[in-house]
DNA sequence: TTTTAAAAAATCGTATACCAAATTATTGCT
DNA sequence: AGCAATAATTTGGTATACGATTTTTTAAAA
């Protein structure tokens, strides 16, 4: 299962969907890095259709920011500066703590085992080392979570929100570092069906900030550093 | 002048702008109510565009929830529901508090002279009873402040918050109210440039209250009434 | 070898054409 | 006249074509 996006009809043709939901995933996923060129052509061929949908499709990833899209040239994915990446954390701090205190009402229950299920699956995935799949499920959570609290605009905003950090943590994270702390998604779900709601929201908070702590945000200038990519220096 | 827009390049291909520009210009001013129809061919004639070109600005615009596209019927300007413009309206006050609060540094003198040159035009607006123009100059004041804090993720966010506000005013404004109280813009200003932002957040959220206020979402099941629409209009 | 300039190829932007679906108008029947 | 069925028009979805711009290749000169 991909993250869900079904749910949010948006578009009235469904054609050029096929190739939005393979791009949005493959970026997800990270197997389509920054900086990645999307023919028109190409894509097209991929997927059996003309230009015409590769263009709507690649249109709205452009308004989600998802891709840059550059006059007379290809598209490529985005890289996201240092400073779009703070903006966005601190977008998803403000929204997401947002969320949280809207669920004064508490969550039904079978949306709560819905949450903790996804949260058990993520749980899996790290111990089997798919950290493709951990990013996704963790990104999914996120955004089912939104997608349960009343203000549909507020899930809307964080959609895209979701989708640029996956982006920056392509770009930024360190290598070695595992992924988000596994248990932190089930604690914010413990405090929230316990009726501790600023509790969750700090919980969500001091999340949001760790994942951004964990991303190399320092000491960089350029959205990506090549000779640091090849580990050489430039020799005079 | 129009909301200035050509801050944000968003958009890499300028052809499709001209349309765009004057859809959002046009729906700031309540000069295209709500359910209007937009025909891509008449658009495109009006333009000296081709149909393509019409197709790449209306899809942007109904990304934005400006205008709303269905399965082979002609766009119209969207109707938000009721529940739609609570959403709004919590997400700008979400938004826009985090927008003044972030301005702790204070703003430059030339940006605050720009901010009360803006409520001055209004204030002129407003004398001279041009309300479409008052309306378009209240939603400039917002988004120009937002665009000047440091976080240009959210500045983004509120430019559609603030587009789908204008519709939500045509949609369910009293009919004999005036426009939201002049001085507000003013007094928040007057407020940053003390230094005393916790004060400024709450001029801000109070005034974006009251403006929810003065909306008649009370007691409104339809999103619009058609008829009411087109009674004004002496054609056949 | 490196640099520069021109030619070739690739790619994008826009217009046009054609088909499918939906709305509107028309016709025929009760 | 009122209603139903059908024809005509409108409108949207997709594909293709062509000119414009950019990138890459090639070739020549320093």
């Amino acid at each position: 299962m991909s993250t869900d996006r079904s749910r949010q009809p948006e578009r009235s043709s469904g054609s050029d969907n096929a190739i939005y939901q393979a791009v949005f995933d493959a970026v997800m996923a990270h197997r389509l890095p920054p900086g990645t060129k999307l023919t028109e052509a190409t894509l097209g061929k991929l997927f059996g259709v003309s230009r015409t949908v590769v263009r709507q499709a690649l249109q709205r990833l452009a308004h989600e920011n998802i891709i840059e899209l550059r006059l007379n040239r290809s598209a490529v994915i985005a890289s996201p500066s240092v400073q779009e990446t703070r903006d966005v954390f601190a977008a998803r701090r403000l929204i997401e703590s947002a969320v949280i205190r809207s669920l004064t009402a508490g969550l039904p229950a079978p949306q709560l085992a819905e949450l903790r299920q996804l949260t058990e699956t993520e749980k899996q995935a790290f111990e089997q080392g798919d950290q493709r799949r951990c990013l996704q499920l963790s990104g999914a959570f996120h955004l089912r979570l939104a997608a349960l609290a009343p203000n549909q605009v507020l899930a809307r905003f964080l959609n895209e929100l979701v989708s640029r950090s996956s982006l920056m943590l392509a770009l930024y994270e360190t290598p070695g570092t595992s992924t988000c702390a596994m248990d932190d998604h089930g604690a914010i779900i413990d405090l929230i069906e316990n009726g501790n709601i600023e509790a969750a929201v700090a919980a969500m908070e001091q999340h949001l900030k760790q994942c951004e702590n964990q991303l190399q945000l320092e000491n960089r200038n350029k959205p990506i550093d090549l000779a640091d990519i090849f580990s050489l220096r430039p020799r005079s």
